[in-house]
DNA sequence: CGTGGCTTAATGCAGATGCATGAATGCCAA
DNA sequence: TTGGCATTCATGCATCTGCATTAAGCCACG
């Protein structure tokens, strides 16, 4: 019997088993998020918004220069699969919240343009999704502990970026 | 630039504005989890197997005493709605890795039993499931990041109890 | 040019989810 | 006992989602 290394027998060919603090971290992860995203979004509809990805939606489009962003954009930010983004837009337009522009240099694409209409509910909405945020995170965790949180989740990677902090590709057609 | 909110003024009558690092760890429980959570079930998925929720379930039941467990208990095991662990039971039985039994002391309920096929693809989920965890979490995180991680989510409450640490209403009806 | 291959966006369809409701049974108090 | 209310589970319906495909325009290369 070789094998066996005390605790880490974890490192053999097949990245094997994670340890009982990962598992553990792991389960946590999608419990408690699940937990805090149903009472924000539950927040939410009680005081008669529609849902969270509508908010998202609307404050990237009201941050963007012009108030205007291509789909292809919005769903790089949001990280939503096509077909969602796509759909999430056309109710946007339904509910009379953004507009669709031509794009005039790359006939495939368009623009999407928040209306008046549409930054007020995001200014709205913005309001009671802070309360919320406050009320179902901020009130249980010291800013130092959600920087810390905050690192730990970003070593998870994938995704993660500050809004604030891509610099890169702006300007480019209209 | 930054006006007011030194770090605390928060608590005026409202619950007011979350500070930014408050805000930050929120955006980033969630997005950071969607990212995991979806590159696990593809690896899953990619693996040829059902998603993660029948896993979950058929965990709880063959944990269970006698394999099998009334569908209220596992809807809160697992924290989903009525409905929903209605269905779930209804497919995995559909599939043949449950049974429905009668129960005896309460003709409303009814017994879910895990199959043997069940508990067989419940082993073999379980195996690409710990190192889907390790591939995309263990990897990722010391065991010591991993548990400071942990006691951080904890304190966003809500839910998060360990399947070990609920000794409260076990053995009852049968 | 024209043609093949990539990017952008929309959509049909099947399956999943949320919500409200229904049907059966249990529990309890008068 | 009985009538009222709570608990347990299922289901109809509208909506939402994932997946695959379509349609249109771009781009580069011969």
């Amino acid at each position: 019997m070789h094998l066996h290394r005390s605790s880490r027998l974890s490192d053999d060919l097949t990245t094997r088993h994670p340890s009982d603090e990962v598992t553990e971290a792991w389960l946590r992860l999608m419990r408690v998020r699940s937990c805090v995203l149903e009472a924000v979004e539950q927040d939410l509809k009680k005081a008669g918004f529609p849902p969270l990805a509508w908010y998202e939606a609307l404050l990237e489009l009201s941050r963007a220069p012009g108030g205007e962003l291509r789909p292809v954009e919005l769903e790089k930010q949001m990280l939503l699969p096509q077909y969602s983004t796509s759909r999430l837009i056309e109710r946007l337009v339904d509910e009379g919240l953004a507009a669709r522009r031509e794009c005039k240099n790359d006939k495939r694409g368009l623009f999407v343009e928040i209306s008046e209409a549409g930054r007020d509910l995001q200014k709205r909405m913005g309001d009671a999704y802070s309360t919320a945020i406050e009320r179902h995170v901020g009130s249980k965790l010291s800013d130092a502990e959600a920087a810390k949180l905050c690192s730990l989740l970003d070593r998870l990677g994938c995704c993660a970026q500050t809004p604030s902090s891509d610099t890169k590709e702006a300007a480019s057609s209209r």
